[in-house]
DNA sequence: TAATATTAGTTATATATAATAACAAATTAT
DNA sequence: ATAATTTGTTATTATATATAACTAATATTA
């Protein structure tokens, strides 16, 4: 990487940081090129040197954020590679919602309504998204395929027409529908109970939300005959 | 109602009606009250007659959001009056979701992220979001009140520490602990869903989300002993 | 009814924003 | 050393929120 590519990376990662601390302290869609700018000591129009638009910005923090909170899954996953494959499992989902009560910010950018008539295209986002879901359904598909325990009953009655299936470009090891089923059970549950945490519906009525998602986790996860 | 109230009320609700079709059109954020007076034929500022700030204006378009979730729940509530509680309950969850998609700006308003460094104030929102719940924990404690089916187990047992209560302002009639955990449960898978599908996340895996959704809940009334 | 107060609009202005164009300086490649 | 590329600049366009100062229309009241 020569010089002038070095400076470019810092200069870029120095943008991605002072965006999202404007988001943090005032909101998602706060995001002003020109104040950025002003914070780096250079010119508004300068920053279209490294972003062809605002849009672009976004759709790079996005994709980081992806990055980010896939990293964090995956760090969880081999630090518990060697426990009780339900105990490896609870930990990749207390981290999924730890990082997102500690990254509000970037947990809205994947799956919060981004910001203005934007929308990052899909091509973009699906191969970072899959990123996320990785490690989860591993886990599942080796504990499945181990036989140590069998597949729920329900997992594999669902309703006639209805079927459940990862998109082509992510399908790359085979799983059974009934491993696929489970995890978007399991995906939007606590998805469920994160968004409500996040803005705040849920705190005025449970008393400690930690041990609340611990509990339905715990549930969740022996409805699926993982413990 | 003096004959300038009602022609301000009408305004009030025209610049209202803009607003929400913008924010339709082009995302929740991208609300602009210079564009709504220049569609209305009147200058920018003669807006500020009617809503002091865009937020005002924003927040007067949450708790419309609310108000109409909340008759809609209403409507098929009353509606399903007589039939089997376990129907009724049915029918209101399959509006909710249906309003939702109907609606996903106003459902965005009130779930989702709302706009820049923008918080209505809990004081303007909490009296009519409990509206959206009333109908459903009515339901929920007339059936279990009435003994044909017993609570579940799970919901008397939660974790020591752990407790489960409306906020002081919405207790008008006292439930017990276990009807609002269940409604907690409920309102946290059924949320969780349709944010997910709202974000188009799990459109490309569940080939018809309309059929999981009925699935997914019949299997969660199932759970709370409702059917 | 005539004078007064209130309301609803106007234009002008201050201050932001995103984005583009045209140009100059710095850096790199030849 | 010269030419090409990159990175910055200022100027400009168009748009936004919001306030101020003012005018016309509508209600109120003496």
């Amino acid at each position: 990487m020569s010089r002038r590519e070095k400076f470019r990376q810092i200069t870029i990662e120095e943008i991605k940081t002072l965006a999202r601390r404007q988001m943090a302290e005032a909101g998602t869609a706060s995001i002003s090129l020109n104040a950025i700018a002003r914070q780096m000591g250079i010119s508004g129009p300068a920053l279209y040197r490294y972003f062809e638009s605002r849009d672009a910005l976004i759709t790079a923090l996005i994709v980081d954020s992806y990055n980010a909170l896939a990293d964090a899954l995956e760090a969880t996953a081999s630090d518990h590679a060697a426990t009780a494959p339900a105990v490896c499992l609870m930990q990749v989902l207390l981290t999924y919602r730890r990082w997102a009560l500690d990254h509000p910010v970037d947990f809205q950018l994947i799956f919060g309504n981004p910001i203005p008539g934007f929308a990052a295209e899909e091509g973009v986002t699906q191969p970072v998204a899959s990123r996320v879901f990785a490690p989860i359904l591993r886990i599942l598909a080796e504990y499945y395929a181990n036989g140590s325990r069998p597949l729920p009953d329900v997992s594999r009655s669902l309703p006639p027409g209805l079927t459940v299936s990862l998109p082509e470009a992510v399908r790359s090891p085979a799983l059974p529908e009934a491993v696929i089923y489970i995890g978007v059970v399991g995906w939007y549950h606590i998805h469920g109970m994160i968004m409500l945490e996040l803005f705040h519906h849920l705190t005025p009525i449970v008393s400690d939300m930690e041990a609340f998602y611990r509990h339905e986790v715990t549930r969740l996860l022996e409805a699926m005959n993982l413990r």
